[in-house]
RNA sequence: GUGGUUUUAGCUCAGUUGGUUAGAGCGUCUGAUUGUGGUUCAGAAGGUCGUGGGUUCGAGCCCCAUAUUCCACCCCA
């Protein structure tokens, strides 16, 4: 039998022991800022079924769901004609009841109409597991990738966006990377396509409008064009492209410019609301209001917030906002929710750019033992579950090997103590210990060790 | 899904118009050092040149297919 080339599939990545550290660094502070909020953890499983999940995210986000093959004979019942047919989407259907999620929102909302009657609302929970996309890999997008979730579901409250901002705020701020917060609302943008007579082209404005930065308002306005808007209307929204200024001086000409339409009103109200209570809760970031945001699923009806680093080129490392009818679809309807998700791969690449990963990054060891084999192990594995008692964290090394290989191992994995116990050592009951760092080492008591490592 | 790009030792990369036995640095292992790592010195191991075809007397290099990486679209964390 030939050996096979061991590989892993196109968009998915090992986590090796140092990155893995980073990464449970990451997870851990964001969790921690989580709990101390309120939130509580919820899991989900890695499939739905399909039609839990299908249609939520649109045509392309149909298309970029993973689906799984039924167990046993798939194909029973499936006739010639369906297979041979060019019809990829009907058959599939008929093959595939299951798919690995898509994002943690929906499965979320699935899970609360599941349990409505064992949840008490307002539901602030919190969720860290991996989502799958079919997308074709590039820098910062993965085929399998871990999102942080943190939603408060049935309370209109807008207390509870600005909060949400206050966590993007302390989470990026405890990682160390700096941030721009972006804020937009989707009544806005629903008042400036009402505005300029389009209230049906709403995306088509928006996914445009998003490009601005990137393109430029000349071919904005051309995709305008070509997305069907007439001259007319190209002209009446460039106020909106042309928008600039603090945020103050954006919302009062908005608050003009809106100021007849159904929605845009109270897209102001609530944008000026939020920013009042952010300012109460000392946020540091940067927040601005940013009309061009407009990415995201088209589930949101309120506030959409976005994260970006402020010093790395790299796609948005947090996003979310309010969905006021989530639940509707199965069967909860009037419950509203807001929430945002943290990209914790995208953060790991921006610390790693940053060259941000100093503390937290090693070997969680803190002290290893020498082994002696003997009656010296013997006594080596009775100090280390002392040691390991009182927290912290030790090893005694398996193998009665040569010290010059003992010692490169505690090096290699940075383990900042070695203790020595030898027979010498055994007979006086003494031991020594040695910093890694500074290359010193003391003999002492047994029972000294541990005051040792405490202090330093 | 569309267009381009990358792939050579564990890692980062050289490799000339197609010509003998494919190289370097770092890392790994061994020894100098039988109770001491990180420095130094000496030595060794490690390659189906992404994979499969083709052209050629001869292919790491040219052609085709495919996988993979990264990039631009599309869309998104």
């Amino acid at each position: 039998m030939s050996t096979q080339k061991p590989s892993i599939p196109k968009g998915t990545r090992d986590f090796s022991p140092i990155e893995m550290n980073r990464r449970n660094f990451i997870f851990n502070t964001i969790r921690s800022v989580f709990e101390q909020f309120g939130y509580q953890p919820i899991e989900t499983p890695a499939m739905e079924n399909l039609n839990t999940l299908l249609g939520k995210y649109g045509e392309e986000g149909d298309k970029l769901l993973f689906k799984v093959l039924n167990s046993g004979d798939f194909l029973s019942g499936i006739t010639e004609s369906e297979l041979t047919r060019d019809n990829a989407a009907a058959l599939s259907s008929k093959i595939s009841e299951k798919g690995l999620r898509y994002d943690l929102t929906v499965p979320f909302a699935r899970y609360v109409v599941q349990h409505r009657n064992d949840i008490t609302f307002p539901f602030k929970r919190y969720q860290i597991q991996p989502v799958w996309r079919a997308d074709r890999p590039q820098k910062g997008r993965y085929r399998e990738f871990y999102q942080c979730d943190v939603d408060v579901i049935g309370s209109d409250a807008l207390i509870n966006e600005a909060e949400l901002l206050l966590i993007a705020d302390q989470v990026f701020g405890k990682l160390g990377i700096d941030v721009i917060i972006k804020l937009n609302n989707r009544k806005i943008l629903s008042g400036i396509a009402e505005l300029i007579g389009h209230a049906d082209k709403i995306t088509d404005i928006t996914v445009t409008i998003d490009k601005l930065d990137k393109i430029g308002p000349k071919k904005v306005n051309e995709e305008l064009a070509e997305r069907g808007l007439g001259a007319e209307a190209i002209a009446r929204i460039q106020p909106v492209i042309n928008l600039q200024g603090s945020n103050d001086e954006k919302l009062s000409t908005l608050s003009e410019l809106l100021r007849d339409t159904t929605d845009g009103p109270k897209g102001v109200a609530e944008i000026i609301e939020i920013l009042s209570l952010a300012k109460i809760m000392n946020i540091s970031s940067t927040v601005e209001l940013d009309l061009t945001l407009a990415r995201g699923l088209n589930y949101y009806t309120g506030a959409i917030i976005e994260v970006k680093a402020a010093d790395v080129a790299m796609g948005s490392v947090c996003g979310g906002g309010r969905y006021d009818n989530l639940t509707g679809i199965f069967g909860l309807p009037g419950v509203s929710g807001v929430g945002i998700s943290f990209g914790a791969d995208r953060i790991y690449d921006v610390l790693n750019e940053l060259n941000l990963f100093t503390t937290a990054t090693a070997s969680t060891t803190r002290v290893m033992f020498v082994n002696f084999g003997g009656q010296e192990e013997k006594l080596s594995i009775e100090m280390a579950s002392k040691l390991r008692a009182i927290g912290i964290n030790t090893e005694v090394y398996p193998d009665n090997t040569k010290l010059k290989k003992q010692f490169s191992y505690a090096d290699s994995n940075r383990i900042p103590w070695v203790v020595i116990i030898g027979e010498q050592e055994r007979i006086e009951y003494r031991c020594i210990l040695k910093n890694m760092a500074t290359g010193q080492q003391d003999s002492m008591p047994m029972g000294e060790i541990i005051n040792h490592i405490i202090k330093v």
